[in-house]
DNA sequence: GTGAAAGCGCTAACAG
DNA sequence: CTGTTAGCGCTTTCAC
């Protein structure tokens, strides 16, 4: 097996240059040298040397996917697979490497940021779920590293991004449950650091401005989007008696549900509850929940090809993407 | 910022090969002069060129973690975040990179194959839940490349791996449901071309040799770990009228406590049910799930680090490891 | 169309 | 202890 260009090159009795042009697909080789090169290359399962290429081209074909996120968020939550199947699988179609970097709590966070951005074997970089206030952001605008950022941030419009329409979704369900009949209705809210978390409280607001019911500080707590954040927040939330309530992720529906069994009242009986993802267990819970289902695979491909475009054409200004979500009705949650 | 050794050498008044002794950590430079370049290095924010280091080094510092899994898998299955959780902190801490490689159902194998493993810039890979026949196993063998599979592959002994030990899992497992009174245990099998299938397969049929049950074919019924594999499973298995069945994944189980709803049969009044793997729905289910929980963040753990071990120093020979696993008892099962 | 030669940024002998 | 030098394998001028 022939491990250098110059070897390839002379068993096919050329030059190490005229074997470049071949892999680089350049058009000015003869049609016959060309398939003896491509003869030799197979024949020999040559694979030229990606350190040795991106020495000179300043390209590596490698993008990083950045996730700066807490343990237990990823343990549970299957928005980050399916998110890493659309991005691995745009990756593959287009030549392209997925590095992936996870950002564990207690790391320098520093020494982080410029291994991963400075190293140089980074063409680009996907930034997912990073708090609003993350300081990688800044660093990131200063930088000249290429990147989008998987849900916006509203502090550094310049960045590219793309999104799901978290406002439009959770306004959509809210306003399904007032539809229903439902005046009491309470959130269990996402971490308000993170534009997902704000968003869909956005929305949550925005339907009961638009159905003219007052806003209730009481009928809201915050979460973390985990199970057991909503186990407690949903405690919290017992006391002010509703109706109903919008959970921002289905993890976090999953853990109210068990505090509302705990306190005896029974859904949607007593209680109607709805979350957000579409995440399998949703339709798993007893009784099926009501959800607002969002693409993460399809977010994962819109975020790879925005980048991958980004590094391609440089120039060509961006359409930034808000991907759509629909509602998903099952049985937990009834009229009034 | 000093984007090259040349010019942190004369920043700081040295030559190139003395910083890049600093750099690497070689003893034989004065302390002084070695403080005096570490300050240029912190003051410039330089950072090595990762290639032109590989290009000569012959290492990257970067390990590949490749998984041959179908979509639907991914997707449900934690597991994968857990282990890549587990993977990613080792990785973190030991100073080396993740390539993430999904294997994708519909590409050239071939293709992908001497794409990351010729392409030089992976130093060892981790294989994970490679089907038993994966033409990437021997290609493995013959290959250089260091590698550790995840889940051990007893055709090709010589390849080293770290796994979970499944059989003794499902042993347990299935002793217990025994123990209860059972002797129509039926199970739902994982595909019987992985690994991991097969052995909680045969700690299934250890248990009921050591219980002189005999085996029943009529009990048995092949999924592929999705939870709609386990709901038509179980379909099949209804007519045998088992009183416990054992399904070899959570999401199994949950597939198959469908199906039991839907023929009117409750848990467990009707029929105990078992799972593996102890995932987040498993206690979120109704009746929670007994299931045997196996760490599979550890696993990634335990994985990466021997994968680091055998490339850092290859003449240790390294022991393989099988992880324990512990029998979670919920209220899914229940005396005959 | 093709070859010769320079050089990407780094490490690793080899001198001193 | 430190500097000089020679490549690592590739792409890319520049000649021809």
């Amino acid at each position: 097996m022939a491990q250098t260009l110059e070897e390839v090159a002379k068993l096919a009795g050329v030059s190490r240059s005229t074997v470049s042009r071949v892999i680089n697909d350049q058009p000015s080789v003869r049609d016959e040298v060309r398939e003896r090169v491509w003869r030799v290359i197979r024949a020999q399962n040559y694979q030229p040397h990606q350190a040795a290429r991106a020495l000179v081209t300043r390209r590596t074909n490698v993008i990083g996917l950045i996730i700066p996120e807490t343990v237990a968020r990823l343990f549970t939550d299957p928005f980050f697979a399916q998110l890493i199947q659309g991005i691995a699988e745009v990756c593959n179609q287009r030549g392209y490497y997925l590095m992936l970097s996870l950002m564990m709590a207690r790391m320098d966070r520093d020494a982080f940021y410029r291994r991963i951005l400075h190293s140089g074997q980074l063409d680009g970089v996907l930034v997912a779920s990073a708090p609003l206030d993350d300081p990688l952001i800044p660093r990131l605008e200063e930088s000249v590293c290429p990147c989008v950022l998987v849900g916006r941030n509203p502090d550094h419009p310049n960045i590219p991004w793309v999104d799901v329409d978290n406002v439009t979704g959770a306004r959509n369900l809210t306003e399904y449950l007032i539809g229903l009949g439902h005046r009491r209705v309470a959130t269990i809210t996402g971490p308000l650091n993170t534009i997902v978390g704000r968003e869909r409280f956005e929305g949550y607001r925005q339907a009961l401005a638009q159905a003219e019911i007052a806003y209730d500080d009481a009928l809201v707590a915050a979460g973390d989007f985990t199970e057991d954040s909503g186990f407690r927040a949903m405690e919290r939330l017992l006391h002010a008696r509703p109706t109903a309530v919008f959970a921002a992720s289905d993890a976090m529906s999953a853990g109210a549900m068990q505090a509302l069994a705990q306190a005896g009242l029974r859904v949607p009986a007593d209680v109607s509850v709805a979350g957000y993802d579409d995440a399998p267990i949703a339709s798993l819970l007893d009784p099926p929940l009501t959800t607002v289902r969002q693409s993460a695979v399809e977010l994962g491909k819109v975020a790879a090809e925005t980048l991958i475009r980004l590094l391609e054409n440089p120039d060509v200004p961006m359409p930034l993407q808000k991907l759509s979500t629909s509602l998903v009705i099952r049985d937990s949650t009834r009229q009034l």
